[in-house]
DNA sequence: TCATTTTATCGTAAAAATACGATAATAAAA
DNA sequence: TTTTATTATCGTATTTTTACGATAAAATGA
């Protein structure tokens, strides 16, 4: 990628690709689901329930973060993630609206 | 990445990451919105379409292709793609299914 | 037949992602 | 205060992605 070409696209199509970038890896779907099967908070048990190391954990948490589909209160020692359910159901629709306007097409 | 780590995961957790990276480059989003748009068939418009060189184009048609979202006729000079809107509906379900297991959630 | 057009592929280079160990930081517990 | 437990960050190595130019392939048109 010997230029950054992505400030080419629209910022729709920007945005969007990060989301599905977001989720583009499966220990991050992983994490999701973690996160959603305990109702409460969690802090580092995502870490037992993974098959990856504490730092590598970490990072994939930092780009849920950062993809705004998690929020996490960093208290000390004990840090707390948990589903921001309100950007998950934003770009859930905002995928949705995309695959509809793409699934009713006929061709070929 | 050391060592692909992919393969500690489920097959479902795999497919949807597989298919969100497919979705995960925003010239990807603006092929299939362009091959949206011509309810017909598109060859090389949309190379046009694109701020990127042909070859760049040919290997996200190629990432779309393997991800099945696109079909592709190659006959000869003038190969011919469209959208594969069955697994287009498929994958959008799949997606639908796993926001609606997440966005349930009350935390925090 | 030979040129032209169109597209895929090859080779290459740079950037980003992924993974880990080691370390730092931070609050609670002893 | 010192120790312990938990997590983020740093440094690094490897892999993958992204991008382009150049070339090859393949059918159409002259």
């Amino acid at each position: 990628m010997p230029a950054a070409r992505k400030d080419a696209f629209s910022p729709e199509e920007q945005q969007l690709a990060a989301l599905a970038r977001a989720l583009s890896h499966p220990a991050r779907i992983a994490i999701l689901r973690e996160l959603a099967q305990h109702n409460t908070c969690i802090c580092g048990e995502i870490v037992s329930a993974l098959p990856l190391s504490q730092s590598t954990v970490s990072q994939h948490l930092h780009v849920l973060l950062e993809a705004g589909l998690i929020q996490g209160t960093v208290d000390g020692p004990r840090s707390c993630y948990c589903l921001n359910t309100s950007a998950i159901n934003a770009f859930g629709s905002a995928l949705g609206d995309f695959f509809q306007t793409l699934g009713n097409q006929q061709c070929c």
